[in-house]
DNA sequence: GATGTAATTATGCAAGTGTATAATTGAGGA
DNA sequence: TCCTCAATTATACACTTGCATAATTACATC
């Protein structure tokens, strides 16, 4: 008659750790790092708190892995584009700059969780390690496609990546934190006008066809 | 024998409120949102945690005080430089964006500030309210510097507004996010060229006489 | 079907949270 | 000097937090 005790199914390792960190996640990007408890994570994901130290050390511990996750899904989202891109040096720029400022890279909810970590990334190691191997290699990559530009100075390659990546950041941040303070497309075409503008190239709009083949 | 009352000095309200909300801030800027606790601020304050409750409504009331505190200093420190810029056009906002990219505008803390209050300005609708007083009129300011620019098509005003800030915010938050990636006024060049080459001018560092006369 | 074991739940705890309320005390005016 | 009142402290409370530990139960293997 008392509390009958909860079922449950046993499921693969793996699924449980992601779906804890989705659950992490959405609660972060939802209230912030206060809203991402123990119990608020388990609830969310359909298992007791207690499961959550059975497959990480602690909270913080998973707070890592969540942050891993976003970061590594982030820059993998704007790179994939890549991959379907014609080889012209200028398109694939063009492609990639476009494909940081529109849904999905530009989403409201991963601003939120990228602010929510930032705090964590500058106090722990073991964050700053993650950042730097995610967020550098970003703009390395910037920096190469930028090499590749025919006619491209190497020793200017540098300071164009560092002023193209706070063009595109800037513009995220601001697609991100309005989204409906820009026409559609506004925000992609702003950011090659600039983007081209610093370079002293021309940047445009990739055709649909070379988007999504 | 027992603990005796602690001793205490009275302070005129202004003073003790600026106080608090001072203490706030450097623990947000230290620890994140969870570090800022009611008892943490209290103590940094030189005060005992009821206090707050005197002077505050709510800790959430103490944390719209301090947000608009942070926001109005930003703000206020980058436009400060144009009251002892020259009247060219050019001038004024070459000084303008110099500002910001560099200190007191780009420090490490802010940025931190400013990221810990992001998930309270989307939830919290009179803290949206802070922001969008502060944060919009910034970009206005920078609007109408642009629009004073000899020759500058008033059409095309609110596009490069947001390319420009755009540059600004992004080279701000790599400026203090990572402070020791740039050599002394390194941003600040990026910045203007980068700048100058959305609106097609030529934008130079401002004289030194022309920052401190 | 019996059995072992690891995944999962249940319970409890010490510390910390914001807030309410009562008790003190500093400081200015009579 | 005394008195008054607001500024300040002290205490208490209900709730939440992360974590530890013990009790269960689903599932694979025999």
């Amino acid at each position: 008659m008392s509390g009958e005790r909860r079922k449950f199914r046993r499921e693969g390792e793996e699924r449980r750790r992601d779906a804890l960190i989705v659950a992490a996640l959405e609660l972060i990007a939802e209230g912030g790092p206060g809203g991402a408890t123990v119990r608020a994570i388990a609830e969310r994901a359909g298992v007791t708190p207690g499961l959550i130290r059975h497959y990480f050390a602690s909270k913080e511990d998973l707070t890592r892995a969540a942050y891993r996750a976003v970061m590594t899904a982030l820059s993998g989202d704007n790179a994939a584009v890549l991959e379907a891109a014609p080889r012209d040096p200028l398109a694939r720029l063009s492609a990639f700059v476009a494909a940081a400022l529109r849904p999905p890279v530009v989403d409201p909810q991963r601003m939120g969780l990228w602010a929510g970590f930032i705090h964590q990334v500058r106090r722990d190691p073991a964050m700053a390690a993650i950042h730097a191997e995610t967020y550098l290699g970003y703009r390395d990559l910037l920096e190469q496609l930028i090499a590749a530009l025919p006619g491209m100075a190497p020793d200017r390659c540098r300071q164009h990546a560092i002023a193209c990546n706070a063009i595109i950041d800037g513009l995220w941040l601001e697609g991100c934190a309005l989204p409906s303070a820009f026409a559609g497309g506004e925000l992609e075409r702003i950011g090659l006008e600039a983007a081209g503008a610093v370079l002293g190239v021309v940047l445009t709009a990739p055709a649909i066809q070379d988007i999504a083949p």
